[in-house]
DNA sequence: AATATTGGTTGACGTGGATCAATGGGGGAT
DNA sequence: ATCCCCCATTGATCCACGTCAACCAATATT
């Protein structure tokens, strides 16, 4: 999942820039102009590497930054005091974390890399203070916040009002949009979570989660060997999602 | 649940400024000094009614504007293609809705008043302007959005973790709890929304919130009259909560 | 006041997914 | 390269919640 600079690593070193990062059209930079790129080229203070399965934060830590993924991914979790633990996304390059913690100045969920991993580290007070002078930066940012909002109400659906296969076929189309976008297959891919990881974050048992792949599998829908996967008839995924047999 | 302005009508009729409102402690401009509130008073332009029942904004609407809820309460749901609908989320006064509508520049739920409502107009253009000139706007506005994320984690904690009773446990003590900020009674309250939207909520099905209900009011731990809830024994709900008997 | 309609409660029964359990593989660690 | 533990799969059984249905209470409609 790795992706390389395709532009030359310049003289001093690596560089933190936005207007240096090939990810600029898939993290907050989207859609700004060179002017405005060289703008908010101040906004990444550092890089941060985070191995697989280590905390790139905890709930209750202060906030202080939000990170940009620059490579690898991660998950976030809630954690129940009596140990049920509740998966609430997972996020792949030049997708945000942190946006919880601006609301109480502290974290309330926790960032786990699937894999290892780098962040760029955005200083929130600078973020703030550069989007009151660069409007495109502003209203990326505002941006990005609204569409966690809907990507949450996507999930609460899955939870709320579907069934097991639904819930996976779901979750499936939308890993293989999000890899799609990152220049990968859309029907190829590698999952960097477990099968709990997945039932936890789709509100299913791991076995559950198995079970469907299986069918999923026997059905001829997608092809599974452990976390590799290949997804055979997305039309068919696509229409089990909408028409459900069971009414509910 | 309608509130009454404490402040004295103006001459020119409707006051729509913030710095008259009384919901000022809950709402947007929550912390403000008297000079900052007067700055960001032009950002209400209109207040808009809405009768029960009726949409505030639709998915698929182009959005221009978020609101404030001046009076009332609204329910936000999103609708699958073939009927299923999954209630995202109870709103009631101070609180913000549309904020979802950012994101692709159009609604991607349904915003429902529960009653006869009356919300504040708040232009994004404007929003936008303001928030660049006056900080502590900015940041409000950017906690107001983090704690619908915050919160949208919580109800994923619901939905995917927790069982039917703890769901209607948790449930009732934020609704107490909301009551509570807003000068009402913790222990005793009127529910806007019918079993059958409780249960969109949680993801349950109406005769399940129904058994729930019922089964907290044999145990003593709450009055149920219909809408009308009493809350006898918060400890046991928020102990129904952390200590589920099964292990999920 | 009478009637229709919507919302809530309760019972009987069915089922989707959880639980418990056993067995194999793959990939990370060293 | 090898070891071992974690992860995945699959089967058997169970149960929490959904489904179907009847009935009643509350509120709206005339």
């Amino acid at each position: 999942m790795e992706l390389k600079a395709t532009v030359p690593i310049t003289m001093n070193g690596l560089k933190t820039a936005c207007s240096q990062c090939n990810l600029v059209e898939l993290c907050l930079p989207f859609g700004m102009s060179d002017d405005e790129l060289n703008r908010i080229d101040e906004l990444v203070g550092a890089r941060r590497k985070v191995k697989r399965q280590q905390n790139l934060y905890r709930a209750g830590d202060p906030f202080d930054a939000i990170y940009a993924i620059r490579a690898g991914s991660f998950k976030t979790d809630v954690l129940l005091e009596d140990g049920r633990e509740q998966v609430t996304g997972f996020q792949m390059t030049g997708e945000m974390l942190g946006l919880d913690g601006i609301s109480t100045a502290s974290h309330s969920c926790n960032a786990v890399a699937l894999e290892d991993s780098e962040v760029c580290v955005i200083a929130y007070s600078k973020l703030e203070e550069l989007s009151r002078e660069v409007e495109s930066l502003q209203h990326q940012f505002h941006k990005v916040m609204s569409r966690e909002i809907v990507r949450d109400h996507g999930v609460m659906m899955l939870l709320g009002s579907m069934r097991a296969e639904e819930r996976l076929a779901a979750f499936l189309l939308n890993m293989s949009q999000r890899f799609t976008a990152r220049g990968f297959s859309a029907a190829e891919f590698h999952l960097r979570m477990t099968r709990e990881e997945i039932g936890s974050y789709l509100g299913l048992k791991l076995e559950t989660v198995s079970r469907a792949f299986s069918r999923f599998q026997e059905e001829g829908l997608v092809g599974v060997q452990q976390k590799h996967i290949r997804i055979l008839d997305a039309a068919a995924l696509k229409n089990l999602i909408q028409h459900s047999h069971v009414a509910r």
